[in-house]
DNA sequence: TTTTTGCCAATTGTAGACAATTTCAGGCAA
DNA sequence: TTGCCTGAAATTGTCTACAATTGGCAAAAA
């Protein structure tokens, strides 16, 4: 009879308020928070992150603020310098180019994966989110359509299988989105993307692996020329005209 | 001659003394040196780490010790149970065969990539290091032909020219090790891979993106049906029979 | 004026102290 | 024996204090 108790113990879940209480210890909370703000731009790339500043802001002492800073730093979203700090990290082009790629080979390996084993369900339910991005074109809702493409993307990765797939993919997202904040800046670039998402769900319920997998593939590297071009667009504004041919050569690669 | 010498000290790289102390808080030596107990086996997986032990037996207080731990548990390499404690993560099968196929997919990328860009003295460096894993294989020396494998492909990564693509690929090899054990375990399972190699370093010469790409994606997975069937035969011995079949089907997807 | 030197305030690195939680041994009742 | 309570010991979570380093400013020197 213990080892059942000890059974149910670990395989039921706690109540939703203690499960929270189990789980989060000040350093989750703490890293959560920073993670969010870090994300929305509350707290911008290249900002200083002050430790006795930030802990009197969330209320805790310097001990867990520090440990939750460790994390972000080997999460890649902020960078600590010996005694002189701990500063949001500043994503340069070639280092956003790098991600994309590698994205890209990832998402050709999800569409693979898709292709081979996706229900009816699982291809309806993604119909309904390309749908709904259609939607939001028409609206001109830009920002909706970003979460909206945001949520499509980190779902078919999610319906591929793979969790370690998942888990480095969403850090790989978290990281870009520090890509000259790329978040709510200036105008979202309009998506030019949404014929795409309707080939590659087509490609999908194909069941044709390569295909699908080349659609998956082919629409990172589109979606990365179009952020590294608009990159340029905004960094031509403050006059960096130069820059541009060298970050060309970059993203061509 | 201001600007002048704030050029000079942002370039030159200080003295190598210097520039230890100034780079190697606690918390990075602590850090390098638990993750080196880790990947060696000193400190095995599902052991766990108390604190106040390991605190004592490296010199340095608890608030180092712990920072340690939480990028070793962003890293995958540890488990923080709260309350509970630091415990070496124990890596199942099915995140093993996880963390293969993704592997494989990252090194299409790399084959893909050596193929295109790859320079006559890269290539003349890559096959000399097969040389050296074929007299291993003559000699019967399995833990050094393990060495050089590992180094082998971690120079392919390297010289794909994406830095976070040899960042990630680091990371999933330090946690494949983890799996069972795979290192310093039993009899090193004796490289049927050998020629595989040469078929790697060949593809990548002929220039053909799409046969590299291949080459490389296929080592991969035909070295993860090795391993987890060498999983097998030690799993077996214990006894756990039934388990087999299951996870063959899981490696076979 | 320009550069250099020395000091002070602010901030980070590390250690130790205290509070909260878990673990485990021993006793008690079913 | 088995299950369960109880309390002390061990361990982790958090906070505070002190040491070490950095960066900037002002006075002194060129």
């Amino acid at each position: 009879m213990g080892g059942m108790k000890a059974e149910v113990a670990s395989t039921i879940t706690a109540h939703p308020t203690i499960a929270l209480l189990q789980s989060s210890s000040l350093v989750n909370v703490v890293h959560g928070e920073l993670e969010k703000m870090i994300l929305s731009g509350t707290l911008a790339p290249g900002e200083k992150l002050t430790e006795l500043t930030l802990a009197a802001k969330l209320g805790v002492s310097r001990g867990p603020l520090r440990e939750a800073f460790r994390m972000l730093e080997e999460a890649g979203l902020v960078k600590i310098t010996k005694n002189r700090g701990v500063f949001v990290r500043d994503i340069p082009v070639d280092e956003a180019i790098e991600i994309f790629d590698l994205r890209a080979a990832m998402d050709e390996l999800v569409g693979r994966r898709l292709a081979e084993n996706i229900t009816t369900a699982q291809l309806k339910e993604i119909r309904g989110m390309v749908d709904a991005m259609e939607r939001a074109v028409k609206d001109k809702d830009a920002y909706h359509y970003h979460l909206l493409n945001l949520k499509f993307h980190d779902r078919l990765v999610e319906l591929a299988g793979n969790r370690k797939l998942t888990e480095i993919y969403r850090k790989l997202i978290k990281e870009l989105s520090l890509f000259r904040r790329l978040n709510l800046e200036d105008g979202w670039l309009m998506p030019i993307s949404a014929t795409e998402h309707r080939q590659i769900v087509k490609a999908i319920a194909s069941g044709d692996a390569d295909i699908a997998g080349k659609a998956m593939f082919d629409h990172v590297m589109d979606s990365k020329e179009r952020t590294i071009e608009h990159n340029f667009r905004r960094q031509a504004k403050a006059g960096a005209t130069t820059a541009m041919v060298h970050a060309k050569k970059l993203a061509s690669r």
